[in-house]
DNA sequence: AGGTCAACCTGAGCGC
DNA sequence: TGCGCTCAGGTTGACC
């Protein structure tokens, strides 16, 4: 589930029942993630005090007392769920599970943090391209995973000018452009699909020749998409199907990703949404509002 | 140097 | 029911 919106949507959820709140308990059931969780890991998270919840690209951040940083990315197919005792719903929507039960023993339950308050915060991840590190609050920009990223799309200063100097002598087509997270931050194959369909920009078109009004139609795009994803709770999608508790919506609103074979959604176009493979990823767009 | 692709891992869905 | 194949929201390292 989780490129920006999704982490985002994540963060507002989770920011409430970790702010200002000591992890009690911390249960690393697995350490055989993307990346092997760090030495002692539970250990150096119990007791410490949550400051504050940030988001950089699809990371969140979990600031601790004692200047340290949980990094966290969900990879594919990571998520959160929530457990409170007798409580099984919250206000608003976020792609959480909101859940009394069956707390934290899942066959993919990895990780289960417990808070002052007797919140259980399961991380769940099936195909454990997520990670978990912790490192120096101080230095995060420095940090290998945030060094070379490109800027936030929400941004004001995520401009068509920055998109256009983060192009030129891209050779690559825009689309896999787009997914390089050193020229934006926070994008992934749903939203780089909608937002270049939002633009009618083809995704097979050179990166370096999308300037002037392209340039300035993408960004608009972009920033458009990805706040109606943030308004509807982000997507979810597959393995989400089966949760039951408030969930981001956005994957109705999709003009053409998964929708392969079906009729454009523009008013008037006759188009038919095709599937195309670029860099080993598919590429969802219209080929008559796209062309 | 920049672009492309396979690999990481597990599960779901489909055709037979 | 089961087998084999393809596909999945991401990232990275090896290769041309």
């Amino acid at each position: 589930m989780p490129e920006l919106p999704e982490v985002e949507t994540i963060r507002r959820g989770l920011a409430p029942l970790l702010s200002g709140h000591r992890l009690i308990h911390v249960d690393a059931k697995r350490e055989d993630l993307r990346v092997s969780l760090p030495v002692n890991f539970a250990a150096r998270l119990e007791g410490r005090r949550v400051r504050t919840l940030r988001r950089r690209a699809k990371y969140l951040l979990v600031d601790l007392d004692g200047s340290e940083t949980l990094i966290v990315h969900l990879g594919m197919s990571g998520r959160f769920t929530v457990h409170r005792r007798g409580v099984t719903a919250m206000p608003g929507r976020f792609a959480l599970r909101m859940t009394s039960i069956g707390s934290g023993s899942g066959k993919h339950d990895h990780i289960v943090f417990e808070t002052d308050e007797g919140t259980r915060i399961v991380f769940t991840d099936h195909r454990r391209f997520g990670l978990m590190l912790l490192a120096n609050t101080g230095e995060l920009d420095r940090h290998p995973l945030f060094a070379g990223l490109g800027p936030e799309p929400l941004d004001q200063s995520f401009t068509a000018a920055t998109l256009n100097s983060l192009l030129e002598d891209k050779r690559a087509p825009i689309k896999a452009a787009l997914l390089d997270q050193r020229v934006v931050a926070g994008l992934g194959n749903i939203y780089v699909c909608e937002s270049l369909f939002r633009a009618r920009i083809s995704p097979k078109r050179r990166a370096a020749s999308v300037t002037g009004v392209r340039a300035t139609k993408l960004v608009r795009a972009i920033k458009a998409v990805l706040k109606a994803a943030l308004a509807a709770g982000g997507s979810s999608l597959r393995d989400y199907v089966h949760t039951d508790g408030e969930l981001g919506n956005f994957q109705h609103h999709f003009n053409v990703y998964d929708r392969e074979g079906k009729a454009c959604s523009r008013k008037g176009c006759t188009g038919t949404i095709r599937r195309i493979v670029q860099g080993g990823r598919s590429t969802f767009y219209c080929p008559v509002c796209q062309g």
